[in-house]
DNA sequence: GCTAAATACGGAAACGATTGCACATTTTAT
DNA sequence: ATAAAATGTGCAATCGTTTCCGTATTTAGC
């Protein structure tokens, strides 16, 4: 329906040919100063937008970036799509963005769908629910340009870009610890997920080294029900073994967390201390008490996803991605819900 | 790079000719059910993929729709955006998503870029500093299909969703009057916005119903700047106008105020009663204390958009889209911020 | 003054799908 | 038995670019 003029009828006009009315406007060395301005001018004039299809067809590439998340309702996930945005518009690309709900039928057909070539990369962070890779290492296999970001497939051997999951646990369990918890659960959305594997593994060395002994009963996975979760953690925090202390692996377990304490009359920090992953900082110091947070770069891992994509799919001949992971560090800001004034 | 088959080469596969296969890939009448099925399952053997891009320049569709919002770090836009992925998805169609982060420069660069026909519509909520909306006439004028939502631009004669902003900002008012609220500041993001002059308008004929005289000191408009927003409000907290009461159109202006309300010594609800636009329920009752809340519909006016888009887009000889204004009901959750006990 | 190179441009193929038209074969009608 | 219609398939144009060639004109070199 928007149909405005096409490279034949801007030639037409020029009295040029299609073939160098292009190379004028892709600034060919073949065209002269004279022509290119002319061209030019009247492009602007008639308003010739080039059709983005042709384009791609003809070059086999989209100037297009998938990015699959598992969920927008995050303020992490938020900022890291901000942050690729940020460097892919710079570059013209444009960015189609799907989201799995956490569901990895949902995310095994969004990579199929991808596999056609509607995008020239894909930039993603896996669903918890997924064990079953096949549809990523096919995508792989293809040479599909293809980062991962926070919940990363450690098996698929390309660019990978985390925060230091297992020190940021460890430290987290530390800081707990220091505060005087001898009983500390973890908080998970699913035992699959990297970020789960290495959190809970620094948690773990952080009770070890304190002499404290792991209890699989303080190890809670929860679900997408918030409801479900926050019962889950009631029970926990009402039953005969409560901890004194929580590590939630990612923010939505520390809300629930704390819509959980309301059911209870616990106090935080008294008799629980909470730290948590959060992005949303604003939030951390509005809730009460103001929880103690372990932020993730989200922003920066965006963009570190991007401009690699970027230098892979603009500059002529790169290489695959290397098989690599990428650290950049998360820092812990302490708040009311791990100190006893 | 993925370049699997092509509809030639599967055609010489199955020895027959390209139109055959696509015709039978696509269902057509005239080809057997015999072939077909050979068709098919050959095509599933080799996992034959159609290039899209073939497909849009020959079609001119491109199966997608584009998305642009303000801000990404947004409960409600956030709930918005899986809406309308929910029912696009189920259509086959994708999404392309930008942000604008509330520039207008940012928007008129983005629907420019749109007007080349890579998205077959668009659905909106413009910039809070979007006064000239003539990147966006034109775009209508073109046929360009075009729908807004909640941020809206009356002056487009195309379909707009929204909430019943005049009743929730009356009836938000109306409740704080109740409470014995006497002197109500209004809270907004720009005078620009249609959510705002509705909203406003709301609260204004609420006022005056009370027999209340607004007062232009308690019109407080915001930033982008998080802290800036903080101080604008701690200044009129603890100014000589001091007001008892808060109406907050948007959600990030209600957190700026707990932010502002905690470095004075004003109590809520005591001191100071508020309610606000708000959509991340979650969060509203863990605030301290709990946040009266107007919610809007926003999965269902994602939902909403993206029906009449695919209505508009898959049915053979649809209409424009009609001139009007759709409204979902937003609906008040009293808590703690305004209740006295 | 004649060849060689440089400059500036046009013609046409190609990208991968869809579809109007033609055509051969079979079925139906008279 | 023959014309008409129905069926199943192929050819080729088309969508709007880009780019490989080819070529005409000018400039340079000796």
């Amino acid at each position: 329906m928007s149909t405005g003029v096409n490279l034949k009828e801007l030639a037409a006009e020029l009295k040029l040919s299609p073939s160098t009315v292009s190379r004028a406007l892709n600034d060919s060395y073949e065209i002269s100063e004279a022509t290119k301005k002319k061209v030019i001018s009247m492009a602007e004039k008639l308003n010739y937008q080039p059709n983005p299809f042709a384009r791609s067809l003809r070059e086999n590439k989209s100037k297009t970036i998938a990015v699959v998340i598992p969920e927008r309702m995050s303020n992490f996930f938020s900022k890291v799509v901000d942050g690729i945005e940020e460097v892919t518009q710079e570059h013209g690309y444009h960015l189609l963005v799907y989201c799995t709900h956490e569901d990895v039928d949902r995310e095994k057909k969004i990579v199929n769908l991808l596999m056609n070539g509607r995008a020239d990369a894909i930039v993603m962070s896996v669903s918890s629910q997924t064990s079953d890779i096949s549809h990523l290492t096919r995508l792989h296999e293809r040479g599909f340009p293809l980062v991962f970001f926070d919940r990363i497939c450690p098996a698929i051997p390309t660019t990978k870009f985390i925060t230091n999951d297992y020190e940021s646990g460890f430290e987290g369990t530390k800081h707990l610890i220091q505060q005087g918890c001898r009983k500390i659960a973890f908080l998970m959305l699913s035992k699959e997920l990297s970020i789960t594997k290495e959190r809970h593994r620094g948690y773990l060395d952080a009770l070890r080294q304190a002499g404290l002994s792991p209890e699989p009963q303080l190890n809670i996975t929860c679900c997408q029900e918030e409801e479900e979760n926050i019962e889950s953690i009631r029970k926990l925090l009402t039953g005969p073994n409560r901890p004194d202390g929580i590590l939630s692996s990612v923010e939505k377990l520390a809300l629930a967390t704390y819509h959980a304490v309301k059911r209870t009359d616990l106090k935080i920090p008294n008799d629980l201390k909470i730290i948590s992953f959060f992005s949303n900082l604003s939030i951390a110091s509005l809730l009460n008490p103001s929880l103690t947070t372990i932020t993730q770069p989200a922003f920066s891992i965006g963009e570190e996803c991007a401009k690699l994509l970027i230098k892979k799919l603009t500059k002529p001949r790169q290489p695959d991605l290397p098989n690599q992971v990428i650290t950049i560090p998360s820092h812990i800001t302490i708040r009311s819900s791990t100190i006893v004034l």
